[in-house]
DNA sequence: TTATAAATGCAAGTGAGTTGCATAAACTAT
DNA sequence: ATAGTTTATGCAACTCACTTGCATTTATAA
């Protein structure tokens, strides 16, 4: 993605533009699945690990990232679809997880399977984790 | 519970019988939510907090408990369904939890909604977390 | 009842994530 | 473009969840 499209999207999120944050921004875009600070950390050795937290945390607060529940005590974040906002996230995501090569993607499914929940309860997002072998991997 | 009951539960699973399994395992019992580490060293402080996580691991390994995905970096754990071994655990849960009392809890649904994958994929295990208001907070 | 294997408690260590503060860089209004 | 204000960065040090090593105690099996 172009740097002026980069700024756009940071910008539209009322987010100063820095090096920092396009960088990370770039890579989300280009890897697709989901990311850990260890992969930033990996990836960016120019930037300290704290501007890292930061940046991924900025990132959550203002919409563009949500994070992935998982049961490792290692957060792992993914992009949003466009719809998200500060206030409102759409909830609803499918997430697949390899069990092979451990990479977690978004899925793209647009419908996520209708949950029943006892009387009384009341819903307000769903979140899937599916786990498995992915099709490079299988 | 009977402590027979629980004691055969404990045997059952080849784990030997201290004081400590059984209180936790009796509390896991009677809570029928979900807990952490955190809720049992309040409970327990007559254990030490390293007995109590090795006590989590062990239900852990031998099936008795299994990890719920969240999104906090902090570990809590419910009870598996009796079909759940060491080997093959009965992955299909739906978890609840309430965004108000922050209660979790694994709900008894058998059916968890079919989900699809793009073609290639295989599934091991599906994973719902329902977030929502529980009927004790609604 | 004794031998053996596993569970416990304590101390210390790891790893993920956070906070405080000084400096540097990005935006805003002239 | 410039000066002033606000926010981001880097470093050090911290918290919190969880783990490991090792000596001691307890559970089980012979």
């Amino acid at each position: 993605m172009s740097q002026e499209n980069l700024k756009s999207i940071l910008k539209s999120h009322e987010l100063r533009i820095t090096d920092c944050r396009l960088d990370v921004m770039q890579f989300f875009l280009n890897e697709k699945g989901a990311l850990s600070q260890g992969d930033l950390e990996n990836q960016f050795t120019q930037y300290d690990r704290v501007t890292l937290y930061r940046t991924l945390n900025s990132f959550l607060d203002s919409g563009i990232l949500h994070k992935i529940p998982n049961e490792t005590g290692t957060a792992t974040y993914g992009l949003c679809h466009d719809t998200c906002s500060p206030d409102h996230h759409e909830h609803n995501h499918i997430h697949f997880k390899c069990n092979s090569c451990g990479q977690i993607e978004c899925l793209d499914e647009k419908v996520v399977p209708k949950v029943t929940v006892p009387t009384g309860y009341k819903i307000d997002g769903v979140n899937m984790i599916v786990d498995g072998i992915c099709a490079t991997c299988a």
